[in-house]
DNA sequence: TATAGTTACTTAACTTGTTAACTAATTACT
DNA sequence: AGTAATTAGTTAACAAGTTAAGTAACTATA
């Protein structure tokens, strides 16, 4: 058996398993919280990508909250359930579901505010400010990148 | 329904999120080439991890690959059924389970490897090699400072 | 204005991840 | 040495994600 560790990076460099890894740290600090308060990680992540527009069709949380139609379905349906958000059928395009956050959403998000607002200053207080100003900044601007791959048209499809 | 738009981060430049986003736009790049090679996600990840050590225990490569040891459990089954791993009891602690790559797990990381190399390299040009490097030592770094969050023990557990 | 094609979402079947309970082995304590 | 506590891993029951097929609505085109 042959060991070659040229072939790949290691593990910590990693960009996949390094966002993987790093997530999964800041994950275990948050969860308890997400627990203690009857949420998912994923209804979280919904809930908190509604609260950011004032309506949002179905197809634009999933995108936004990296979850897959179905998954969203059940998602919405459970927040629906425990009346934290709204689902209408859209009027004018009756395809669509548009989704909103409800006056309990809204209460919710503003209960749990303080306690996440102090697992996440202590975290950035433990990785300093800078660097996590840093992490947050070199993501958004790399994802742009992915996203919007420039004028290099060197190799694109003919 | 209140709108309040500063109670939390947007989620763009939520760190939780962020890092999700991220590593999910880079996995659509690369997720088509390890279904061409019939491997999943966190079996390929633990590959990789089992790669870079001579040997190692279930618990470490649960650990490393983000994984519960439950899924390992069934991961190193599928792996070891396709003959890419070993895993046998060890001697000097019969709890622990020894995995370790075969040379057909070996043959195969080798025969996956141009592909995976051309696509990051792809990825990497596209955000620029700088800003690559930038992003896994930043991630790299902060994982040890929450790790090992340094000598202030202000609101350390007495 | 039919109709072929596409889009948004849901449902169903299957696969995976998760939690909790369990077995076996090792360590710590008296 | 003997027993309690801990650790490593597995199993089983359940919850969540995934894929594929299906329905309804909309768009483009002939």
């Amino acid at each position: 058996m042959t060991k070659n560790p040229s072939l790949y990076d290691p593990t910590s460099r990693s960009l996949p398993i390094s966002l993987l890894r790093t997530r999964e740290l800041i994950m275990e600090v948050v969860r308890p919280m997400l627990v203690r308060h009857s949420i998912t990680e994923q209804q979280w992540r919904v809930l908190r990508v509604i609260s950011e527009d004032v309506r949002l069709d179905a197809s634009t949380v999933a995108a936004r909250a990296c979850l897959l139609a179905p998954s969203v379905t059940r998602i919405v349906r459970a927040l629906e359930k425990r009346g934290f958000i709204s689902s209408v059928r859209d009027v004018s395009d009756k395809r669509r579901t548009v989704l909103q956050l409800t006056e309990a959403g809204d209460a919710f998000l503003e209960k749990v505010s303080p306690e996440s607002a102090e697992i996440f200053a202590k975290l950035r207080r433990t990785v300093g400010a800078e660097r996590w100003e840093q992490l947050t900044t070199l993501l958004s601007d790399i994802r742009s990148d992915i996203q919007a791959p420039d004028t290099d048209q060197s190799d694109a499809k003919p």
